[in-house]
DNA sequence: GTGAAAGCGCTAACAG
DNA sequence: CTGTTAGCGCTTTCAC
């Protein structure tokens, strides 16, 4: 068991008293160069480390950030995560994930520890339950940034950062008509869910406005299971659709699931797009075209909006990552 | 900004001194019932939170576990976090996730942090190219667990957790023979990977002693691309395997992309079986057969062993996470 | 049973 | 330029 290097030791070993190395490891123009240089080589040479909860103590700054979100077994959860790791780290800040497993009171629990724990700021995704956001405002109120990301609050008076939801179903619409498909079966997840009326929205107003013709044949399932049925029953009876929509990864797992049973191929038997963050799409052959929300873009859109908070930007903002087509080859 | 309640605070408002107020509010054998249940309701009623950061400048004591990765976008580690991060919080620690983006000197930045922070223990992978594993002994030396899971280093000297590589690979072979495949196409990664080798071995062996009459072509591969031009072109020719083995859900993935091409089923036409976690096995139809390596029961094992050497084990151990095979229909 | 006091390692006035 | 001092909030002897 070793014993740990402060200051203090420190400053008995050069002769200095501990204020004078304090300053001296932080470049204070009060102290000489040739103190500084000698107090930063010893420094280095026993490998000195300042203890972080006696800092913190003083000064109340944890230089951490917390990430909450509401499940972690998710791929676009985990790319916002290395996104904002990836820039606090570069700023000296850690990064702390929290997982309320879809659970309120949990992810309350979790709000709590970050309070004492005094978070520097925190990012979150709230869970479906959440309707009392009073304590995220308090903890703002206490100088905490609050950045909400991908599930906000329905405020506006809130730090909020989403992909172009609408815009995405928007785009995949777009590339349906101008691959002059006429009958579209498009799957979406349950109308229960605000993310569905949005892009359900997008996607109808774009036929609507730009290709009245199209027969769209919308279904709502609640799992890659039934999205597999749907599909499953729908290529085995004619008409058939010349392209297929799929509103998540999960519904595209489903329909790619049926697709193996049938005889027919991407793109020339059908069509098919979907809205994601890329890797399903990658995992067939021809790959899949997909819209693209990334939770990459949007760290680092959260993250600027962290550090804009912490520099004292205080109004609230709503920040959108866009999104873009990207070709695969089934459509 | 309101003002953060102190053990100080609630001393004053109840008239007593700071010491009993803080024996009180753990259970200290000294203090009246009475004297306890006042301060304890005081303390609940106006939300007093023990600053973390005085208790460990106290006690060092973090209560915080580190987990290292080389990558984060990686089921298996995710599995792995989730099982960890599940425990820790029974038992009343945190975990903070690093990555080490497989680079070593990352690797060792992030575990001066750890040193810095005080962390209670820390598992890690380590990334292919760490090969001075001497500051983690350093580390175990003062007192801080380190266990090594998955991605582990070559000696036997320090504490390890790891699933069955070998005995995947044996089930994985004896599942081929058991289904009395006489061609089979084995695809394994790079052969410089440590694992590659260990699975390789096992999947030989078996054959060689359960039933050398099977012919099994040996491919390696570097990635899921490669792998999917090694099957295209192997599909394209008489005599085609009548099974296929993929060590990876990388080289599944490749596997697939390439049978997508073609007009055979599984398993009427041809057998596949995989090693993997389960995720991508279940992306398919029928879903694919596969030996499991699960992350969760990984975290499960790797946590107790942290658990043990916290409460005084000092040897190390290695520790095999055993396998199981999966079902899926595709064999 | 309760309180006084020391100190964990560090920062930041305030003095010289 | 450098040192002295007073805490940050908490735990823990040691007294009474």
């Amino acid at each position: 068991m070793k014993e740990t290097i402060t200051l203090k030791k420190l400053a008995e070993m050069l002769n200095l008293s501990i204020a004078t190395v304090s300053r001296a490891l932080k470049d204070h123009p009060d102290i000489s160069e040739q103190t500084r240089n000698r107090v930063k080589e010893l420094a280095e040479l026993i490998d000195y480390n300042p203890n972080p909860y006696a800092i913190n103590l003083r000064t109340s700054n944890s230089k951490e950030f917390a990430i909450i979100v509401p499940i972690l077994s998710n791929r676009f959860y985990h790319s916002f995560i290395s996104s904002v790791e990836e820039e606090a780290r570069q700023y000296g800040y850690s990064v702390s994930i929290y997982c309320s497993n879809d659970d309120a009171a949990l992810e309350n629990d979790i709000l709590k520890r970050c309070r004492q724990k005094r978070m520097t700021g925190i990012f979150v995704a709230i869970t479906p339950a959440t309707t009392d956001t009073v304590s995220f405002k308090r903890l703002e109120s206490t100088g905490v940034p609050v950045i909400f990301f991908d599930k906000v609050p329905d405020q506006d008076t809130y730090n909020r950062a989403c992909v172009a939801d609408k815009k995405a179903a928007v785009l995949a619409a777009q590339a349906l008509i101008q691959k002059k498909k006429k009958r579209v079966l498009a799957i979406f997840d349950s109308i229960q869910m605000s993310i569905t009326r949005t892009r359900l929205e997008g996607f109808l107003a774009t036929f609507a406005a730009e290709a009245p013709e199209v027969q769209v044949d919308i279904r709502h399932v609640v799992n890659s299971e039934t999205a597999r049925q749907v599909v499953a029953q729908v290529l085995g009876h004619e008409p058939m659709p010349d392209a297929i929509f799929c509103m998540s990864d999960e519904i595209l797992i489903g329909v790619m699931k049926a697709q193996q049973r049938t005889t027919l191929r991407f793109p020339d038997d059908i069509g098919i797009i979907a809205i994601s963050d890329g890797f399903i799409p990658q995992l067939y052959f021809p790959e899949i075209t997909y819209v693209e929300t990334s939770g990459y873009k949007l760290g680092k859109l959260a993250f600027s909006r962290m550090m804009a908070c912490l520099s004292g930007s205080s109004f609230a903002q709503t920040l959108i990552v866009d999104s873009i087509l990207i070709e695969g080859g089934s459509l």
